[in-house]
DNA sequence: GATGAATGAGTGTTCATTCAT
DNA sequence: TATGAATGAACACTCATTCAT
């Protein structure tokens, strides 16, 4: 499907790749570099409450901006599988959680699973599909601002 | 899979239905049946607050209950596109979301969706797999009444 | 390959065994299966010479029968790391080898290779493929029983 | 794996090499070549008896020392299919084996299979891997003397 | 003389589905 | 009602080979 949707062969995508794993990895690290600044920011800064909306913007930015890649990391099994069991994934998703969450002890670990499920379910939904980008990320930012307890925080 | 699961062959499935596609209709229909009569209450009543809060009490109960089921339907891609596809289960999905979100208009559908997403990533999220029922049923609920702004109502 | 050579589809093959390795595994023990009562009474039988030789006569005339499966047992090298792997194959050979070569402690590793590759090597050599079974045959146990020192026994 | 053995590219073997073809028999000629010498003494010479045991143990020097060529030229399917078609190599091998079997008309044939396949099979048996060069030489030119009726020759 | 990118044809395997019995 | 056998289409992957640079 891959090969076909690029229109090139398989063998040619095997000859960058050496596996279907590496393809889906390597989308996946190009993917976060986009977020790791504003996540080491975000970490490294004092003012947390500011830090933490404004990294969440970016992660919803990017989800609203990419819905069919989030799509497929987070809901083709095959690839869920994948990054489950890669540690650098899980690493960084693990640091992304503390930050947003506020480093709500254990059972940020539900919440972070809320967090991301609720982003990436609605920017996928078919019912969504045809709401522009723009309603979609105030919506979106209004309702996790509301789940992170957010409120304070404007947004540019 | 399926006919290991029950038992029986793959022929003999498909003699009761004719497709697979059947199967998961089939099952799904027999899920939302357990939702219909608490969702027909909701929305007849007059004291909103708490039916929606009962029907959400309800939803994540079942969500907890059969994590697999949930885990299906939500995540295997082709189940997805078929359900999305299925005019009487989006019907459905459309009540529900309009007494969960208490009418909000259309953006009811991005709240739908980003409910149902936290909902049923959170139950099937592997760092959650090893939380008892009850806490993440707890913890379920609290999020989604924020999230909904249903602080007031109490669960029985 | 072997479903063309066969003349049915693939998918019909893995409905019938469920890895290649099975249908190696089931044709090799289909094939040694024959061999098997000769070596047993072998083992048995306190007049060691003559059941070893008998023993070698059966040997060859499978070889030479089958030669086109001998070939691929013993030279298809990944029918070969798969038999090396499989015990009941390694354990039914050391058995055969122990017969042939009179308990020739650890050298008999040596000698054992040897006459099974002297054997499977003449019966799939091209320069040997039009010569008859007979001639071929007594060719054979000739020279295997000059290798293994079984000068005196006649051969029915 | 060719090309990455030789640390070089894919690319640059077909430069010099037209084919795979074409570097399997650049390789066997260039083994071959290191025994013709022996083989055309041997041809030439009139006391045969000691000439053949001379040639025999230079044989059985090269397969044990290049265990690995013997393997692949022996045992891969593809370059025995190949070398069965190179009638240069076909009439190197009748030469050997009329020398090794002292003239035996065309059941040479059979023997001369017979003795190659005796000696490679040997040396690249698994059981066999462990076991030293010294001792394996030994054994395998004892072998093939009992099978030649090399008994009264003295090895240097 | 060497390289990176590409390809066609295959291989082992799975899956949804059909059909004769 | 149920079964065993079969199938077409896909998928992850390999290999011998070609070609523009």
């Amino acid at each position: 499907m891959i090969a076909d949707a690029v229109g090139i062969t398989k063998a040619a995508i095997y000859h960058q790749f050496r596996t279907k794993d590496n393809i889906v990895l390597a989308v996946t690290e190009h993917e976060l570099a986009r977020l790791a600044p504003a996540l080491q920011e975000a970490e490294t800064q004092g003012d947390e409450q500011q830090a933490r909306d404004e990294l969440l913007v970016r992660v919803i930015d990017m989800a609203v901006r990419d819905r069919r890649l989030v799509r497929t990391l987070q809901f083709d099994p095959v690839v869920v599988r994948l990054l489950a069991e890669h540690e650098p994934f899980q690493r960084f998703m693990e640091r992304l959680y503390r930050v947003l969450m506020g480093d709500m002890g254990e059972d940020g670990r539900i919440e972070g699973a809320m967090l991301s499920g609720a982003i990436s379910t609605a920017v996928m939904h078919p019912l969504v599909g045809d709401i522009d980008d723009d309603t979609l990320r105030t919506k979106l930012t209004d309702m996790c601002r509301r789940l992170l307890g957010l409120h304070q925080a404007e947004s540019g």
